[in-house]
This record gives C-alpha cells, sequence and structure tokens, in this order.
DNA sequence: GCAGATACTTTGTGTAGTCAAACTATCTTG
DNA sequence: CAAGATAGTTTGACTACACAAAGTATCTGC
C-alpha cells in the first residue's frame, strides 16, 4: 500500500475511533448504574466475566487473565463466593489446584449482566437503520472478545433487586 | 415507523453495539496503560478532562458533573493542584465561589492524554478502508460528547438537590 | 443587620483494590 | 527421599475514592 493511502487509512481510523470513544465515554453513567443496580462492583463483574459454569479455572489462569497478583485474585474470587456466584472446587490431578465455577445463581447473574451491558443505549437508537447496519457490519469485522453468544435481550427484564 | 420495523431496527442495534462493546471490552489494557505511563489515576484522567486553561469551572459545577459529593470534589481538584496540573482562582464576583483552570502544564498533560486516548488501536486498521469509512460516517451521527469543542452549556441554573 | 442559604474545606470513616512477604500444601526432580 | 518448584492463602500495609458531618467564609432576603 502507499504511504499516501496508508496515512488516509490511519486518518479515517482515528477519526471513527474518536467518535466511537467519545460516545462510548458519554454512556459510562449508565453502565455505572448497570452495577449499581446488580450491587457489583466493577472488580466483581469482571470476575463475572471470567468464570463459566462448565469448566473451572485455576486461580493461576485468573490472576494471569487479570494480571494481578495472586492473592489479588484470592481476593476477587473471595468476594464473589461469599455471595454465593462463584465456588472452588479441588483438581483431581493435581490437589494443589482450585477449580473456580460459577453457581446457578452466578451464572444468572453473569447473564443479567452481560444482557444489560449489551442493551445498546437509547441514544444509538436515534441513527438510522442504515447507519445501524453500516455500524454493524463494519464492527462485526472487528477482532471480538471471548465471551459466547448472547441470548435474547428480554433478559434484562424483571431484575430482582436484591437487599 | 410499524412495530416490525422498530423491532429490527433494535435488533441491528443490539448486534452492533454488542460488538463495539465488545471491542472496547478488549482494548481497555491499552488504555489502562495510557493512564499508567502518564502516572494518572482514573480520577485524575477523570478530572482533566472536565477542565480546561480558560474558564475556570467551579467546584460545584464539577461535583454536579462527576456526580460527587462536594467534599470529592475538593479531593480530586487537591490532586491535581498538587502536581501543578491545576489551579484554584477565585471569582471576582463571589468570593465565596473558586474557579478551577488549568496551568499550561496540566494543559499540556491533558493534550497527551486525549492524544494518546483518541489513538486508535492497532486492531482498528486491520479493517479495510471502506469499512472505516462505514464506521466513521455511522459514528458522525452519534450524540458526541463534549470533548473536541468547547463546551457550550452555560451553567448558570441552579438546581435544588433534596437530601 | 441578621438569619439562613450557599460555596467550599476539613476531618473522620469506610470500601475497593493492589502488592509484598510469609506460610501451607502438594508436586517434581535429581 | 530431600530439595526445590508450584498453587494458593493469609496478613499487613498502602492508595484511590466516596460520603457524612462539622466548620469557615461569604452572600442574600427580609
Amino acid at each position: 500500500m502507499a504511504d499516501r493511502a496508508r496515512s488516509r487509512k490511519a486518518a479515517v481510523a482515528a477519526e471513527a475511533w474518536r467518535r466511537i470513544f467519545d460516545f462510548i465515554a458519554t454512556t459510562a453513567d449508565q453502565r455505572d448504574r448497570v452495577l449499581e443496580r446488580l450491587d457489583l462492583t466493577p472488580g466483581d463483574a469482571r470476575t463475572l466475566g471470567s468464570l463459566n459454569q462448565d469448566e473451572g479455572r485455576t486461580m493461576r489462569a485468573l490472576a494471569r487473565e487479570w494480571r494481578c497478583d495472586a492473592s489479588t485474585a484470592t481476593w476477587l474470587v473471595d468476594r464473589l463466593e461469599r455471595r454465593g456466584f462463584a465456588k472452588r472446587g479441588s483438581s483431581p490431578e493435581d490437589r494443589r489446584v482450585k477449580l473456580v465455577t460459577l453457581t446457578p445463581r452466578g451464572a444468572k447473574t453473569q447473564a443479567r449482566l452481560r444482557a444489560a451491558l449489551f442493551a445498546p443505549p437509547p441514544e444509538l437508537l436515534s441513527l438510522e437503520v442504515a447507519d445501524l447496519v453500516a455500524l454493524r457490519d463494519a464492527a462485526a469485522k472487528l477482532p471480538s472478545g471471548p465471551w459466547p453468544a448472547p441470548r435474547a435481550a428480554a433478559e434484562l427484564q424483571r431484575v430482582k433487586r436484591r437487599s
């Protein structure tokens, strides 16, 4: 690719990113409220996001994923375990290692959290359908995270409040 | 608009959002590293983002924007002031009121921060130019935040708060 | 001119999140 | 088996925030 084209591409990318990032920033409050409603700290949410109900994850793997100290991982998992969202099992192969999984209750909270975070901000609906389609199709080509496919957005309804 | 069309639009929006949000989440680490490199906490960055060199902002206005207690705003501004990034002036009209502005050094750090945060993640450049253009054009129609352009909202109105 | 409202700061307390260092239990290797 | 590596936890200390309550200075309405 010619330098000319590359630099134009960089400029387009920069402008696209700036606008997207800007939009994301303006909707941060909505996401904060989601966490508040589910009574989760940002750390809780991240922890929840790294676990699942089927395959246990080792503490070390979690610490590596979160780029934190092993003792911090202990602390993060403890928080969820205390609330009945996660539990530690022992590996049959190596009794030193713990395998952390979500409880059914934890999985339910995880699903609620994802549904709420994946619900598009109302401002997004002010766009024309054509623009949304363009947005979706371009975004589809972005590298995506490790999250499993989402369930229907109707899951957001009727979230019970704890107290 | 027909219900049919509305629901399709919602579905497209949901998918677009999910993908964008997902991408943003996967690039969070890069932004964390930006803050680390500039030796700023998230709170510092937010504070820096709300100030400018020209028009001073009152503590009360900042607390309202940040949705925090007045004493928290004091604490946040203190942090920047201690590092020479911000300074407090007195309003000529009301001696109770402090007007917070950025110092030249603070403005420089603010510019660096924005430049770094607005730099598109490398993964974005893996898209075709056509997709980037589509992304940019669609994103341009999103409501934008106050950052690139000077803030229009005059804050003369006083909001009565209940406590 | 004074009673109350307003703007901000100080002080105290609590939670979230982070690491380092010491410790336990278990596995691996010479 | 003994020595060391590895997985995880505990304990202690520290930072970043957040709010409440009390305190200071100033302004405004009657």
